[in-house]
RNA sequence: GGGAGCAUAGCUCAGCUGGGAGAGCAUCUGCCUUACAAGCAGAGGGUCACAGGUUCGAGCCCUGUUGUUCCCACCA
């Protein structure tokens, strides 16, 4: 038989691990119709370069659970997901191109294409090495999509068909714009912080020379733009105002004072000015009271030429150069400092300036509502389940959807436009002629909001337009797995784009929500603070185990985790403990050890591993059934480690020096459960699972294509178990006094029982004799000793008489502590039991097992108490 | 302003439908017991934020309070 490696080192297997699924393509998904299917959604890596811990979150966590369905017997599928970062890869693509003194129009539409994929497939292979450990179950030669290779035809037609439906229009609307970026943002891509600014308060003249009206604005160069002043139709002060004109200082343009509800009367003057190209609540101010819309600045946000004195200043300087001659005219009546919420740019962090654009929406509501539907009526379930809340918020709360970007990376939007006749065409031909002129028309220039090809990830993925055997077999697919950041940008549209698309079908069952990694000071890990880690990095270190095993450890569904050096270490140590224990059961097998399965004589201790095995499987398979994932991962941590490692190993020391028959079948046990356990870790931790598997089953078998354990009926000794429960707490309690007492192992004492379980207890002689350091057992009643240690337990009184002197303050003291213990057991277990409500309300079974309790601890007690007076 | 989460050991967090307070790390004690010092055997440490309520029984359910984090909306 092969050896394992004296130490534990995943760099040594993991890449040829890797390797092996890949060439015998043990994730290949097939549409087999005997076998159930199972397909799961993850979200986009973000092709920038770096790979996130949140994507190796997303990685491990579907990679367990394919791993997990797979040995399950399902045929397992993954989707993984689209490029989405648009913005930030075109930044970057741009600003690759400035170091070279190129801009993207230098280059052409169709050169910057050439160059963006150049640079998207140099980055591939980094994302795929860091993908492969983590997302390992991913057939990546067959699962490889992009955002013009696998679904543009997909987009293509969504477009069209809303579109021809009416669900697609373009129009005139207050957008978010990126000045830096140079594009539309959605609102959601806007995040807000608070900036201390100032509140300038001005003064509007009236054009009939009657006094002047009094104003506060904290964007006093948007005047500029100012088509009204706008003040509450309910304000007595202002009433007699509305209708007339005022004179725009420093422009000298006659607006109008107009009522409109949207005005606060307890805020400022109760006076707004009103700047519609600048504002999105002016905005609709105007359209109600058919203000015009000026735009007073270029898209990189400087004035426009209309203005000489201020063009060419961007907003900033503008705003200094208007203040300095609002004050020099005397429209300027005091400055106050103000603090204010500004909206930013998510990617760059650059203000975002409204500004009135044409752009192509999606009318959202009608839509939304069979997307609500389907979560409401539990055709989708949300995990945890609060996440739907959050859900419905947006939905029910839903606004047009801007998808047109003004991005050179992306899907282009399938629209012409006649520049003879301004006819508009929408069309999924490449080419088109006017239908009216017959001219060669021009493609629209921008392209669509990424998220508008990601929401048809479940079906688009699939073949859909065409009806591929894939999709009929894989969708819809069963979970979804990704983080709550992103449930309005991306798990909404997907469920309202495959209600429209897929015959009402929603795309996914489950959507398993995690939360953010973040630092070990939990602040959110980003590039400005510069505080995120590398998964690699950590791989590199720890092995990709570890990572795994911490990333699915500790945690719960829905929660952020902070990611610590400390907890891969704890999932590293765990790793090399159950490579050490797999070494020590190998090095004692002989070298023609063949394993047979369990055999037919069971020691008690062998049932007691098997049954604790066979609840681990049971639990384990439940826990995974509700994505408890974390609380799987525990379970088999604490059974490798204490119940495998820690005890059942230990109890077959003896047995391995003895030889003979209680060697062998001590061997088939331990491999039994070795191989049982390294199945149920395997999800969790594929890569060394699979090479202690290979190494113990000498290459003959892979461990990802086994069957997955689960409960068996006949392998429940919990009775025995039970009882072998009472040798372990006997061994413990003699272990607690020696220690405590300070008698080291070497010194070895005959043990004196005081037990109604002689014959359990003399079974099980060789244990205390091995983990103990007891000489031999002797069993009897009232015993009396002068110098000797007690262990207490609640059914049996254990005697060590020792040669040297026992401190007997020690004794006494540490005996006095298990007294009060135990009397504080008895007296909330009879307090219980004395409640008449408990004792007539309260399940028999839970009446039981108090009295039980109650009785084993008197006792306890009683053996207690006879242990003091002994010493009195 | 609307909504949600969190508050449990010194730290990081588990605790699934209410039924004997847990883990890892850290601390202390004793061990190189030939699988493992990345280890072994033990110990100490918690009014489960606070106040009420429901219940025979509350870390868990309800109400309120405080602290904290996040999301959405608004902020002229």
């Amino acid at each position: 038989m092969k050896e394992l490696a004296k130490n534990y080192d995943p760099a040594s297997f993991e890449d040829r691990i890797y390797a092996q699924w890949m060439e015998k393509r043990c994730f290949h998904a097939e549409t087999d119709p005997t076998k159930i299917p199972y397909t799961i959604v993850i979200p986009p890596p973000n092709v920038t370069g770096q790979l996130h811990m949140g994507h190796a979150l997303d990685e491990t966590l579907q990679d367990i659970l394919i791993r997990w369905k797979r040995m399950s017997g399902y045929s397992t599928l993954w989707l993984p997901g689209t490029d989405h970062a648009a913005i930030a890869t075109e930044a970057k693509i741009v600003e690759a191109l400035r170091k070279e003194g190129l801009t993207k129009d230098d280059l052409g539409r169709d050169g910057f294409m050439k160059r963006a994929w150049a640079w998207k497939e140099q980055y591939a292979g980094r994302i795929d090495q860091q993908l492969m450990k983590l997302g390992s179950s991913c057939d990546w030669e067959r699962e490889r999509f992009t955002m013009d290779e696998g679904c543009s035809a997909a987009v293509k037609q969504v477009f069209i068909d809303y579109y021809e439906k009416g669900y697609i229009y373009r129009g005139e609307r207050i957008i978010n714009w990126c000045p830096h970026c140079l594009t539309s943002i959605s609102n959601a891509e806007v995040t807000y912080e608070e900036q201390e600014g100032h509140f300038w308060h001005l003064r509007y003249p009236f054009t009939d020379g009657s006094g002047y009206l009094e104003l506060a604005t904290t964007r006093p160069e948007t005047l500029l733009g100012d088509t009204a002043v706008a003040v509450n139709p309910k304000d007595e002060r202002y009433k007699k105002f509305v209708g007339k004109m005022l004179t725009l200082p420093l422009v000298g343009r006659q607006i109008p004072v107009v009522a409109d509800s949207y005005v606060d009367m307890e805020f400022g003057t109760g006076v707004v000015k009103i700047t519609p190209a600048h504002d999105p609540n002016d905005f609709m101010v105007g359209q109600r009271h058919n203000l015009e819309v000026i735009n007073v600045m270029t898209d990189d946000a400087h004035i426009t030429e209309d203005y000489p004195k201020y063009a060419g200043m961007d907003r900033y300087e503008a705003r200094k150069a208007i203040v300095a001659d609002l004050e020099e005219g005397g429209f300027l009546i005091k400055t106050e400092a103000h603090v204010h919420n500004v909206g930013t740019c998510y990617r760059c962090g650059t203000t975002v300036e409204p500004r009135v654009s044409l752009q192509w929406f999606v009318k959202m509501d009608e839509l939304a509502k069979p997307a609500i539907e389907a979560v409401r009526s539990g055709e989708i379930k949300f995990v945890p389940e609060r996440f739907e809340k959050l859900y419905f918020n947006w939905m029910e709360d839903i606004r047009d959807w801007c998808i047109s970007r003004q991005l050179w990376w992306g899907h282009r939007i399938p629209a012409f436009y006649c520049d003879d006749c301004g006819e508009l065409t929408v069309t999924a031909e490449d080419h088109a002629t006017c239908p009216k002129c017959g001219k060669e028309m021009r493609q629209d220039p921008d392209t669509l909001d990424t998220w508008f090809s990601s929401a048809l990830w479940p079906f688009s993925t699939l073949g859909w337009p065409e009806k591929t055997d894939d999709l009929r077999y894989f969708y819809p697919t069963d979970t979804l797995v990704t983080g709550y950041d992103i449930i309005t940008f991306w798990v909404s549209r997907m469920i309202v784009a495959a209600m429209a698309h897929m015959d009402e079908v929603p795309p996914f069952k489950h959507v398993l929500i995690h939360g953010l990694v973040r630092d070990a000071q939990g602040r959110k890990m980003s590039k400005s603070l510069g505080n995120g880690i590398d998964p690699l990095e950590i791989i590199d270190t720890y092995g990709a185990d570890a990572l795994r095993f911490m990333l699915a450890t500790g945690n719960s569904p829905g929660n952020d985790m902070r990611f610590t050096d400390d907890k891969v270490k704890a999932a590293r140590n765990f790793a090399n403990k159950l490579w050490n224990a797999s070494r020590f059961v190998m090095m004692n097998l002989p070298d023609d050890f063949k394993f047979t399965g369990l055999p037919e004589n069971l020691r008690i201790e062998d049932q007691w591993v098997i049954s604790r095995f066979n609840q681990l499987a049971k639990d384990v398979n439940d826990n995974l059934d509700h994505f408890e994932l974390g609380v799987a991962s525990a379970k088999l941590y604490d059974f490798i480690w204490d119940v495998y490692c820690d005890w059942y190993i230990e109890l077959t020391k003896p047995r391995m020096r003895a030889g003979g028959e209680a060697k062998s079948s001590a061997e088939q046990v331990l491999v039994w459960v070795l191989r049982g356990m390294l199945k149920l870790l395997h999800p969790f931790m594929p890569f060394i699972t699979e090479e202690i598997w290979q190494v113990l089953t000498d290459g003959e078998s892979m461990i990802i294509l086994e069957d997955y354990p689960t409960y068996k009926e006949e392998l429940d000794f919990s009775e025995t178990a039970a009882n072998f429960e009472k040798v372990i707490a006997a061994i413990k309690a003699v272990r607690m006094s020696r220690t405590e007492l300070n008698v080291p192992n070497s010194v070895k004492a005959k043990l004196y029982f005081e037990t109604l379980e002689v014959e359990l207890f003399s079974a099980c002689s060789i244990f205390f004799e091995t983990m103990v350091g007891a000489k031999e057992l002797e069993f009897g009643q009232n015993y009396q000793f002068k110098n000797a240690l007690t262990a207490v337990t609640d059914c049996a009184r254990i005697f060590i008489p020792m040669e040297q002197l026992v401190d007997k303050e020690k004794e006494l003291a540490r005996l006095a502590k298990e007294e009060e213990k135990t009397r504080k057991e008895i007296e909330i277990v009879e307090k219980k039991l004395a409640n008449e409500g408990f004792v007539s309300k309260a399940p028999a079974q839970l009446i039981q097992n108090e009295r039980e309790k109650l009785a084993r601890a008197k006792e306890k007690l009683a053996k207690v108490l006879e242990s003091i007076a002994s010493w009195q």
